[in-house]
RNA sequence: GGGUAGGUUGAGCAGGUGGUGAGCUCCGCUGGCUGUAGACCAGCCGCCUUCGGCUGUGGGGGUUCGAUUCCCUCCCUGCCCA
């Protein structure tokens, strides 16, 4: 443990069993974040379309950031140089950052993998660069995120037995590594479990990475490639694992409400995706019971906000016509406004679901809070049952 | 009125000098996106009963086995000159 990370918990689950959601305190270098929560990303030290002020405003209490694309541009040398990523970026509540694992699998065919790290060839500029361990945990010691996490391999959760296990192990040995490398007083340092939707290996992993001295236990190699039962059951063997454990559980990639709903209800207290956000950018606006897509014609006379109740900066003032409008001309106003939204109706969903565990009410308003979350995808909008 | 260049599927175009015009970009429609190579990607975008069929090159007529192509005529548009 480093001591740059402490977490509570405030309101621990029910002993009837009828959910493992809890409410907790992390406690961090730069701020507090009350859990369950969502981190939004911003991968390239930005939030895409929104200032500092905007996420302050959507109500943002943390959000991660990436090592592999701040290492690639502008440099996190660079960065430290400048005061380190918080002063950079002008943000200066907790920040998270990837290691870097994640762009393992999604840089695809650029990246070779080895027992001491992973090659890359840059996106940017087809040059070659190389990360391990240890240049990952350098590379965020250099950032100067409340919390770094360790470099790890993950592997879409489909895929073959032998090739989940291989990675799983791997993953163990740079946990070691990365635990190694750190030395950031400041700086908390989290694990990450692999093993695929194997539960066997799930299993191991979790026992495994709990036994080594991470401020936070990361769920990862999820919110891939899997369907949400099978997510659900990888949950279901991890969690329980870590009941008597007095650290967070984040699980890696996972944004969409019912998909957050779901996790919460199995015991997972933090949470981070581009998804709300991308979305937005695509056109794509949640609101309670489902969502609008606002490149839809019908939404071009409709004076209504896109969500009456909501207090985020487009629903405040603008009409759905008015966004429709600025993203047929694709006007960079419409990006901002549907970005605030998403991560409003986001973070606000994680607001109800605290409430609900603080007031004993959680797994009663399941079916609630189900309701509103509708189920983002498929274009359909039903009820998650609970 | 004279001259000239044109008229191709919502828009803008490509192509085609007698031998199968449904090709492109927009627009539009639908879907997707989960530790961001993503203000992106995919599919559809004349009609039908869709592994196929039909229609379609401004209108009409003619020549021809066959016409977007050649001929006649009419309509429309841009530009120039009166």
């Amino acid at each position: 443990m480093t001591g740059a990370a402490t977490f509570r918990v405030e309101v621990p689950p029910p002993f009837d069993g009828s959910t493992r959601a809890r409410v907790g305190r992390l406690e961090l270098t730069h701020g507090v974040v009350e859990t369950p929560q969502f981190m939004p990303v911003g991968t390239n030290a930005t939030l895409k379309a929104l200032t500092p002020d905007d996420l302050r405003e959507v109500g943002a209490s943390i959000i991660l950031s990436n090592t592999y694309h701040l290492y690639l541009r502008p440099g996190h040398e660079r960065i430290a140089r400048l005061g380190g990523l918080h002063r950079f970026m002008a943000w200066d509540r907790p920040i998270l950052t990837d290691s870097g694992g994640f762009q393992v699998v999604s840089l695809g065919d650029l990246r070779v993998v080895d027992e001491d790290g992973v090659t890359f060839r840059s996106h940017l500029d087809g040059s070659t660069h190389r990360f391990t361990p240890e240049i990952a945990i350098s590379v965020q010691e250099s950032l100067g995120s409340d919390v770094a996490v360790a470099f790890d391999q993950p592997v879409y959760p489909s895929s073959p037995r032998a090739v989940v296990a291989d990675a799983t192990d791997r993953t163990h040995r740079w946990a070691e590594r990365s635990l190694k490398a750190h030395s950031r007083p400041d700086q908390a340092l989290f694990g990450i479990v692999q093993g695929g939707l194997e539960p066997d290996l799930r299993a191991d992993s979790t026992r495994y990475i709990a036994s080594l001295p991470f401020d936070g236990i990361c769920l990862g190699g999820l919110a891939g490639d899997e369907t949400p039962e099978q997510r659900n059951a990888a949950l279901d063997v991890a969690v329980p694992l870590l009941a008597d454990d007095p650290r967070p559980r984040y699980l890696m990639g996972l944004g969409s409400p019912a998909d957050l709903l779901d996790a919460v209800h199995r015991g997972v207290d933090l949470f981070d995706s581009v998804l709300p956000a991308r979305v937005a950018r695509n056109g794509q606006l949640w609101i309670p019971g489902g969502r609008l897509n606002l490149q839809n014609a019908r939404h071009l006379d409709d004076p209504e906000p896109v969500q009456a109740d909501c207090p985020c900066i487009l629903c405040r003032s603008f009409s759905r016509a008015y966004l429709a409008h600025l993203f047929r001309a694709k006007e960079l106003l419409a990006y901002r406004l549907a970005t605030c939204h998403n991560l409003t109706f986001t973070l606000d969903f994680m607001h109800r679901i605290r409430t609900a565990i603080r007031s004993g009410t959680f797994p009663a308003d399941l079916p609630n809070l189900a309701l509103r979350a509708g189920r983002i995808s498929g274009g359909e909008v039903a009820v998650q049952s609970a």
